[in-house]
Formats: C-alpha cells, sequence, structure tokens
DNA sequence: GCTGAATTGCAACAAAGTTGCATCTACTAT
DNA sequence: ATAGTAGATGCAACTTTGTTGCAATTCAGC
C-alpha cells in the first residue's frame, strides 16, 4: 500500500468516517494529481488497479465533497472536475482554465477583489473566479 | 408584432443577417428578460406562441452566441444560461448565481482584480467572476 | 416567381449524471 | 472472534442536456 493510500486511509478515519477500499483509491489519486480532474479521468486511470462501478464513482466523489475532502469545479466542457483539498481552502478561489487542452488548475493564493456592492438585498456567499486562457504547454 | 420583437428583427437585419422567425421570437424574448435564462425556460415560454423544435432552439442560440447577439453563462448545474448583449460587455464580467433558485444575473458594472501573476507561461484571454449566495428573492 | 444557399424539423445518438433496489461489507456490540 | 446492522456498492434502467446527419423548407437576391 502506497504512502497516498495510508494517508488518504488515515484522513478517513481520523474523521471517523467510514473507510473503503474505493474511498481511498480514489482520494489517495486526487491526493497524487495537483490539479482537478474529471469523473472521466479518473476512471480511466483507477480501471487498472481497481475494480470500480460508474455509479458508485459518482457517489464517492460526492461523498468526498460534501465531507471536504474535495472540492468541485465547473466548467466549460459541463463536466464536473475533482480537486483533492490539501489544506483548508479560503471561501475565495480563483482556478485558470485552459482554452485549448481544458485543464484546470488552482490558483490558491490569488485574492479576488470586486468594487461595487451586490444590488439591495442579494447576499454573497461564495466567489469563484476563472481566469481563462491558454496553459504554458499550449501556447 | 411586438416592440421588442421589431428591434431584434432590426438588430439582425442590420447586421445583414438572415432574418428567421425562430431568432427573432428567440432574441425578443431574451431582449425582454433581464437576466440569464436556459434553453428549458426559453423553451416553455415560447411554446405558446411559437412551434419551435427543440435542436433549433440550440442551434439558434448557438448562432446568437457566435453573432454576439447574445453570451453563454456556465452555471453549477452544467445547463447553459444566455442573455441578450444590451450593449458590448467588456472583456472582463461578473455575474451572481443564486444558491437556491438558480438564478442567475449580470453584476455588469463589477471590475475583477487579482492581485498575483498566473504562473510562468500561462497567458489570461477572459476573466470570470462568479459570485454566490443568495438572491433578494430567496433571502 | 425562381433559384441556391441557409435554416429547420425529425430521428437517432452521445455524454454526464441519477435513482431504485438487491447484495455486500465495515464497524460496533457482544 | 462472531453476528447484526447501518451504510456502501453494483447493476440496470432512466433523465437531462446537448449533438449529428439528412431530407424538407424558407429566405433573400435576381
Amino acid at each position: 500500500m502506497s504512502n497516498l493510500q495510508k494517508q488518504a486511509e488515515e484522513m478517513i478515519r481520523r474523521r471517523g468516517e467510514r473507510v473503503t477500499s474505493s474511498r481511498v483509491q480514489i482520494l489517495a489519486m486526487l491526493l497524487a494529481e495537483q490539479r482537478a480532474v474529471t469523473h472521466h479521468e479518473i476512471e480511466e486511470r483507477l480501471r487498472n488497479t481497481h475494480r470500480l462501478d460508474r455509479v458508485t464513482l459518482y457517489r464517492v466523489l460526492e461523498w468526498l465533497n460534501d465531507k471536504c475532502f474535495v472540492h468541485k469545479v465547473v466548467s466549460d466542457d459541463r463536466a464536473w472536475r475533482f480537486r483533492a483539498n490539501t489544506h483548508i481552502y479560503p471561501h475565495q478561489h480563483a482556478h485558470f482554465e485552459c482554452m485549448r487542452c481544458t485543464t484546470v488548475i488552482c490558483l490558491d493564493e490569488m485574492k479576488v477583489e470586486y468594487d461595487r456592492p451586490l444590488p439591495a438585498g442579494y447576499r454573497s456567499q461564495e466567489i469563484e473566479l476563472t481566469v481563462k486562457g491558454l496553459c504554458a504547454e499550449c501556447t
């Protein structure tokens, strides 16, 4: 069992949640990646090492998201992407999305600011900034 | 024929594009709304007044977007929303999305700023800011 | 009105995600 | 160590959102 798998298992156990092999495999894989990946990519990646139903993957990802082990990112291709939360994310966070290869990276250190108030009666709970352009490899 | 329908027709004709009843109806409807609406909402709305195939609606919306009569917005429910462009939008624009009723409004006047550079080799072409929270009606 | 290219409708398809239910498994109490 | 049980998984079927191919129709210029 790899280091990351041990780490993933430990993360889940320490929160008093049920440890299952799917959860460990998926979380370990997301910890290994330093970016937001799609359901499809995860499925491909785990196909050889771990037998896993499509539906279970959806459910595990949803669960990991609910428990704040990972977070979701929407993008233009209408598919969710998931990324492991290695530390507590601030309420505001930013992403970069490459318009060619559609890779999404998190720009964690970026501070988001806006200079005008919302319309009357509106309350902000979360701010998401997406910078779109070309990544280093696609430039 | 309503005022907005005349206006929609005029907008299309003045650009030298082909005027069809679907385009006029859809653009007029989007001009009437002051917000980003889904394909589904448009379909419902036009059902009674105008016979219209689902596919045609998708194609007209895509066309209106290509010709810059409207613009697209992604949101968490994985469905595109469309909003009429009443003026030329700046390269950076912001949206507010209600986490309860999922309505999206454009915060056109909002200026987006970020305080750190992108990773080396990355080029930004567009910035999208989404503020999430509760709208006036859902508060 | 006629013509050709653009637009539309229909049917079939595809991707991403969801639901219901029977089976299996991780944890708890003994 | 074992059994019981709540919770997790697998499977099949379904839904939503959007796309593609092609034949029929319509718009705009003559």
